[in-house]
DNA sequence: GTGAAAGCGCTAACAA
DNA sequence: TTGTTAGCGCTTTCAC
């Protein structure tokens, strides 16, 4: 380490300000004096100094991002999306995980905040908790909540329509016949499980649908086995199951099967998110799809704008989901 | 944005010179001192600037990884693991993928080094394009190779034993009666790949068993099926599968059974990894573990060897496995 | 078009 | 114990 551009500029015979602008490209210099510095910056194996770049620009060319959990396959294709999202603006990101603990993320904040990040994009994992650690970083960086959000409001987000999620899965098994239907989701921590249960309960209204209890837990495919176990020890299944997302389903689907159950012939079962191995699962699993590009697309999008000093009302960006039908949810042929 | 130590002094009625003192706690300060600076320094809310300190320190606190792919579950585990184990130390980490592409790794090795990385962790995408980028990074930067390596050598490298790993799965195999088994696995283009294949050569062979031609494609779902039909199709199956990684092994389950064939009754498989799904896959997979903990640990704990400047021997370090014996490798009984 | 110099925010010498 | 100051590496006025 340590070679700087005053090493180069007088390797070359040149001021550092020239050096400078050679390098940089931003500025005339007469084609010697360019050809002599890149020479020399070559030869030397010049590497310019981001952090020190980063000082005097007052922008590190970084953004900061917190999820609950790299574990989530769900939120690893996130990030996965947003990394190549920032690539394309030579930007790198900073990735931290917060654990699924509000106090956990609040510190992630802090260090982020004082790297200087040029911008935040955080899943905040508690609905409530979150709030004020997100809220006081929103003030100080341009920041973005995508998927999961605080109630709060008061900063910019990018997720899925999740009515329009569960409308298109409740839809899908009304029309292959169901007339019974539970929802197999999380306890409502958070803002995507909140949604996602009220947009089932939404739908099945409307569709004339007999709604039961639902069955609510975690995120997680032990989750969804319990889920299956409460099911088939409490009387008559239901027509299909519609579930939070795509680990609860298989889950529920594995403990549907030990019970002897055939999917979808006896229990149609709906996932959502389609990340991870959905359709890879046996049988396949039917889901609705979040366009994750998309909305880490818009979410870089989003932060860029608050960058460039436009004053701008707070936007919510709800992306429409697509219901990818594969086997565990037939559609019934008529008069069956 | 925009307090800085100044305006903490200034507030405080010191210098600023007193004020660092007094908010690093290195050095002694009265008790009046501390009170006051520590009291403007809540009001006004100042926050470091981890740049600024940076660009004096010469450090960054950052530690770089590079992953061929954030979508595999494999090293999304590694990640999760050496980030948490950072955080123990205060540091953070700066996340890139090669997308398993080496002119991208080479790319992404630049950038990290340009923003001063204080250590690096990556796996290799490619054995051999990847060698001239990654060897000229470590000789600016402490650096570990995780889990994949390149061909030349010259630098630290933490993973598994993959000798220990396929002999364990061979020697379960054959212990619960195989005679005949085949290898699936990736091809050779990086040396988990490779590493294998020997491991399971000779494995096979000194247990005495018959190997079948390797089946050599991609770590993937898919090649695993692919690899699956192309057992169905080809004569004769063998008793046992033994999978380059969990992926594989599901897949091939999956064309399996799709082909009629009852795993483990009729063929048995063993995965490798144990990340992601292998446990909640039907049935659940019989696979070689790998310490992720313990290798994030290890890589951790390499880095800060070589930062404490001691002048010490190339390290490499193979971690063994643990057979974690499910149910698509069924103990066959005496005489069955 | 080029060079000298200021300054981004911080900490560690060095003096007092 | 405290304050003054230099300097980390860079870019950008400001003169020339």
């Amino acid at each position: 380490m340590g070679v700087t551009i005053h090493d180069v500029a007088k390797a070359a015979g040149v001021s550092v300000a020239s050096a400078s602008r050679a390098l940089s490209g931003r500025r005339k210099v007469t084609a010697d004096v360019a050809e002599r510095v890149s020479r020399a910056a070559a030869e030397l194996g010049y590497q310019p100094n981001a952090v020190a770049k980063a000082l005097r620009d007052q922008t590190t060319g970084t953004i900061g991002m917190i999820v609950p959990g790299i574990g989530n396959p769900f939120f690893t294709t996130m990030v996965e999306a947003v990394e190549r999202r920032l690539q394309e603006t030579g930007r790198d990101l900073l990735l931290c995980s917060s654990q699924y603990d509000p106090l956990i993320e609040a510190r992630r904040l802090e260090t982020l905040l004082s790297r200087r990040v040029d911008g935040l994009i955080i899943s905040p994992c508690d609905i409530e908790a979150s709030a004020p650690a997100v809220l006081s970083a929103a003030g100080r960086v341009p920041l973005v909540q995508l998927d999961r959000y605080i109630e709060a409001g008061g900063t910019d987000w990018v997720g899925l329509d999740d009515n329009a999620a569960l409308a298109q899965a409740v839809e899908h098994v009304a029309a292959g016949g169901a007339r019974t239907v539970v929802f197999a989701g999380s306890r409502l921590v958070n803002s995507s499980a909140r949604l996602r249960l009220s947009g089932f309960q939404l739908a099945t209204e409307r569709a004339g649908l007999e709604a039961r209890t639902p069955l609510l837990g975690e995120f997680t495919h032990e989750w969804g086995m319990q889920a299956g176990r409460l099911l088939l020890g409490d009387g008559p299944l239901p027509d299909a199951v519609i579930c939070g997302n795509d680990e609860i389903a298989i889950g529920l689907i594995r403990a549907l099967r030990l019970g002897g159950i055939r999917v979808p012939h006896e229990v149609m079962v709906v996932g959502m998110d389609d990340v991870g191995h959905a359709a890879m699962c046996d049988p396949p699993l039917t889901t609705v799809a979040q366009p994750v590009d998309e909305m880490a697309a818009e979410a870089v999008r989003l932060l860029e704008q608050v960058r460039l000093g436009r004053t701008r009302a707070i936007q919510r960006i709800a992306i429409a989901p697509r219901l990818v039908v594969r086997e565990t949810s037939r559609q019934r042929t008529e008069g069956e």
